[in-house]
DNA sequence: TTATGTGGAATGAATGTTCGTTCCGTTACT
DNA sequence: AGTAACGGAACGAACATTCATTCCACATAA
């Protein structure tokens, strides 16, 4: 084996870490949380975070990056191909939901920290990757006369701006989501997408 | 006269303070946000603030308050009734464009806001109402069959996320805001909202 | 097997800084 | 002259970060 149980230890403190931080960070912000306590929900030391982040900025960023390629990566997963426009579009809303539901300290997060400037330059060059991802998408649909023929920009705020919407309405405790208002959802946003 | 020039002055030092705090808080949230920062911008003494606002989070709350009802005002003043509701849209649409051009700073900070810790029970009683207005003129559409018969949250998720969305990459540089886009992200939003 | 030495991980009290807030001498108005 | 607003120095609390120390897994020796 390469990993000894001293590394393995290690990268489960680190993780540990990671993990506290995202739960603090998604729900009071960067500047809201104090680097005590997120030792102190990891269950480490304050002085054992600069063992693995040299600082607490350095702290998020390694977390934004994390979060997103996590997202990007569940996001291509297992991509029909072979199936009409609306099935596509059903799938990854739905694929969206799924992980939204299933990792919303990730979604928060993300939501939260898209204004920070405490971003550096790696992570806001992993987020214009991702736009461009979605905007060449989004060209091949239009062309294919799939999707409507606008700036890709343009869809994409309204799919991801009406799904995070809706979901935060779900969060605050505005709104209970059902089967029937996700039926809705995705078929008011198909309606937009739609040529 | 009823106003004196002592009162003058001191509402427009209260109205400098409010002013500063909007342009802080967009900027970098109210965590982000020292008082005595704010208090720099606004052209007054640490200690002034506290002559106005008995702490930041009233200060917070009162700003809140104002430019929730004020965008309020803005939304409901001179709606056409005698138009057809493709009309109505438009209307409500551009109105919502030039508002949020206007006042940047109002729109980030209420944006930024919306999860935070720190609204009491009035700013967010003010915030529910505002839901409750828009959802009971959405339900009136979709009876009179002009907007779709779903659950207003989803329209009003789907419409005013795409907006703050678009909004926000246009803020923040990543798009050119033009007369074309608009009437790409009216259409795309109309096509969602109607039957 | 047991005892012991050792390097690096882990710690949390201590540090300097910055925060929200208060206090008080000064200024400005009536 | 008297009253109240004002600015900004001052305060304790809380912050991000550091550092002297402790702890522990493992190698070596008996």
């Amino acid at each position: 084996m390469s990993t000894t149980r001293l590394e393995e230890r290690m990268a489960d403190k680190r993780e540990r870490v990671l993990a506290a931080a995202l739960r603090l960070f998604a729900e009071k912000g960067f500047d809201g949380t104090a680097v005590p306590e997120i030792a102190r929900e990891a269950g480490v030391g304050a002085g054992t975070i600069y063992r693995y982040f040299e600082s607490k900025e350095v702290l998020v960023n390694a977390l934004y990056q994390r979060e997103k390629l996590a997202a990007m990566d569940e996001a291509m997963k297992g991509f029909p191909t072979d199936v009409p426009a609306r099935a596509q579009f059903a799938h990854l809303f739905r694929k969206a939901i799924d992980y939204a539901l299933k990792h919303k300290d990730s979604v928060c997060f993300m939501e939260h920290h898209h204004h920070g400037g405490y971003l550096d330059a790696e992570s806001l060059a992993l987020e214009a990757r991702t736009m461009e991802l979605a905007e060449s998408f989004l060209r091949v649909s239009a062309e294919r006369q799939v999707t409507k023929d606008v700036e890709p920009q343009v869809i994409i705020s309204v799919v991801w701006g009406g799904v995070a919407r809706l979901l935060r309405q779900v969060w605050d405790g505005h709104l209970e989501l059902t089967e029937e208002i996700l039926a809705q959802l995705e078929n008011v946003l198909w309606q937009a997408v739609r040529v």
